[in-house]
RNA sequence: GGCCUUGUGGUCAAGCGGUUAAGACGGAGCCCUCUCAAGGCUCAAUCCCGGGUUCGAUUCCCGGCAGGGUCACCA
């Protein structure tokens, strides 16, 4: 069969270069010894997932750690799935959690040397190769039908046998030259396929950066290289990209690690060095009793949105899925409490095997710690912004008064004090925590565990020594008096000892307070909540407690 | 079902033939305290099962069992 004439028939192409040429217009990078060139590599098909973030973060660290590049290449080799705008919606997700690439699709970048990074744009080098492979013998033209394919897989399947397009199966494999030009001829739409020749027989033990040693089987399936539309299915597009990005680690998927027999034998035939690869587990939940991956249909959680509307802080988030990538990070960051989470040495050894649960309770912890080391400006810019976004028209008018809010953050962050308080875990509860200070909001529940009369004695009495420049202690001890007064025992110390001499302790009447202040019997530091009040609204709020 | 892969407390996990089997989150409790939060302290809780190998297995081997992944002209 003259497979020059195949080729150029089957690829008629009039714009493709000889293969040295594609060699030369993307030569090696210039890096230091041991630098990783990583990318992320998404299909345009919507929106980033924090599966793809959590993966996008190793890629991105080990990149950064070893003066690499991380580049962004999209895969749109699936013209159904395209989505618009996806692009710019996945850079600017990853710049919101703080990644940023060096190079790629859309980035305003002087190494941009090796683009084309849109798959679709690159059609020519993967056709020019395919091309050099159907001269070479080592694929062929395949006119099956869906149909047809689908026939054989069910018989397969039927007969409990390996199931796609292989060995006998492989219909048009051993095709005449007759037959092919009679098909062509009739104007019969064909894909392009790789004829494997590896076996099942062989087995090939594979170097895994995170997963260690996996051993395979040769891939020995006839793989449709370039679809009926001429543009390449991933497998040969991942080949071909990786090759001449000079990616030199693919981090990605464990659900890769299937199809990785069918990348080994197109690099071979290609005369490809490989890269080296590192497979991630999945991100799993568990779901009624039984542990699954994080699923983009079912978990809202797994959407990037869902952190950004429920005011996770993102360096939180990106913090905890340093925890999972590298569980040393924890111990690190106790040591280095101050440090960058980017002077972290992060490394591909230390990445788990087996697939770690997504552990709500886990983020809030990190959540919360991240936002106690905010100062009181940092911390409003960053509800300001989420109120602004996704807050009530009240939270937005409440917010608009800067100063008022600092001052409530300087309490509910316990900023300034010996220890911070952690009651903020992310922005759309937190902010509820502000409600209590604006008169428009104001809704207390009055739920008083004392007798009435005992209640309006502590909330008039005290409204009538209230002053608000008392420092603490003196607001403490006219609390303390107020108690005394009604038969509420003073100290704690004597109340602890007799019980039944009290009919409470100072606590349960600054209890009382705190619920006609506040309208709830928890709150932080009363004393200064009064103050951030002001006198006015204090004591009206007291005497609407009295009222009630 | 075939193939690949994983299996240490509820969760994330150190551990690499001899350990009282780290630590963190979560849980329980105590202390502190005007409540809450924070903080300090304490407690409960783990090596999937069965065979080997070995003086000795959580660690090595084999077999089960259980989980996960994958079997497209999608990536």
């Amino acid at each position: 069969m003259d497979l020059k004439k195949l080729a150029s028939t089957l690829i008629p192409d009039n714009d493709l270069l000889p293969l040295e040429e594609y060699e030369k217009m993307y030569p090696e990078r210039q890096l230091n010894k041991g630098a990783e060139v990583t990318r992320l590599a998404p299909s345009p098909t919507g929106f980033i997932h924090l599966g793809n973030l959590y993966s996008a973060l190793a890629d991105e660290r080990i990149a950064h750690t070893t003066d690499g590049i991380f580049y962004l290449r999209i895969e749109d080799t699936d013209l159904k799935r395209k989505v618009d705008g996806a692009v710019e919606s996945v850079i600017r997700s990853l710049n919101y959690f703080g990644l940023n690439f060096d190079e790629g699709a859309e980035i305003d970048s002087p190494l941009n040397n090796y683009g084309p990074y849109y798959q679709r744009q690159r059609a020519s080098i993967y056709r020019a190769y395919v091309k050099d492979l159907i001269e070479r013998g080592l694929a062929y033209p395949c006119f099956c039908t869906e149909d047809e394919l689908n026939a054989v897989r069910a018989e397969q399947t039927e007969r409990k046998e390996i199931t796609g397009y292989y060995g006998k199966y492989a219909k048009c494999r051993n095709l005449s030259e007759q037959e092919i030009y009679d098909n062509l001829a009739q104007g019969k739409p064909f894909v392009i396929r790789l004829k494997s020749q590896g076996s099942t027989e062989n087995k090939i033990t594979f170097k895994d950066r995170i997963k260690g040693d996996i051993t395979v089987t040769e891939n020995d399936q006839d793989v449709v290289i370039l679809k009926s539309d001429g543009i390449p299915t991933y497998h040969f597009a991942h080949a071909i990209d990786d090759h001449f990005m000079h990616t030199t680690l693919v981090i990605r998927g464990e659900e890769w690690l299937s199809s990785l027999p069918i990348h080994l034998e197109l690099f071979k035939v290609l005369g490809f060095k490989l890269p080296s690869y590192g497979h991630t587990c999945s991100l799993m939940k568990v779901d009624n009793g039984v542990k699954r991956k994080l699923s983009k249909r079912k978990d809202p959680e797994l959407s990037l949105d869902y952190y950004r509307q429920a005011g996770y802080y993102p360096k939180a988030v990106v913090k905890y899925l340093m925890t999972i990538l590298n569980s040393n990070f924890e111990e690190w960051e106790r040591k280095n409490p101050t440090a960058d989470y980017r002077d972290f040495k992060f490394s591909i050894d230390k990445m788990g095997k087996s697939g770690a649960l997504f552990d709500i309770d886990k983020l809030n912890d990190v959540s919360k710690a991240e936002l106690a080391t905010l100062s009181e400006d940092e911390t409003y810019a960053f509800l300001k912004g989420w109120v602004d976004e996704f807050g009530t028209e009240q939270d937005k008018a409440h917010f608009a008064d800067a100063d008022y809010i600092k001052k409530i953050i300087i309490l509910i962050c316990g900023i300034g004090g010996k220890k911070r308080r952690k009651d903020i875990v992310r922005a759309e509860t937190g902010v509820r925590l502000f409600d209590y200070f604006f008169d428009d909001v104001f809704n207390p529940e009055y739920a008083f565990r004392f007798e009435k009369g005992d209640v309006t004695a502590v909330l008039s009495k005290f409204a009538a020594v209230y002053d608000e420049n008392d420092d603490n202690n003196a607001w403490f001890a006219k609390v303390k008096a107020v108690a005394a007064e009604v038969g509420f025992a003073a100290e704690m110390s004597e109340y602890k000892q007799n019980p039944e001499a009290f009919k409470g302790s100072v606590a349960d009447v600054a209890e009382i307070l705190r619920i006609a202040v506040t309208g709830m019997p928890n709150s932080p530091d009363l004393c200064t909540v009064m103050r951030i009040l002001g006198k006015d609204r204090t004591l009206a709020r007291l005497n609407a407690a009295i009222q009630a």
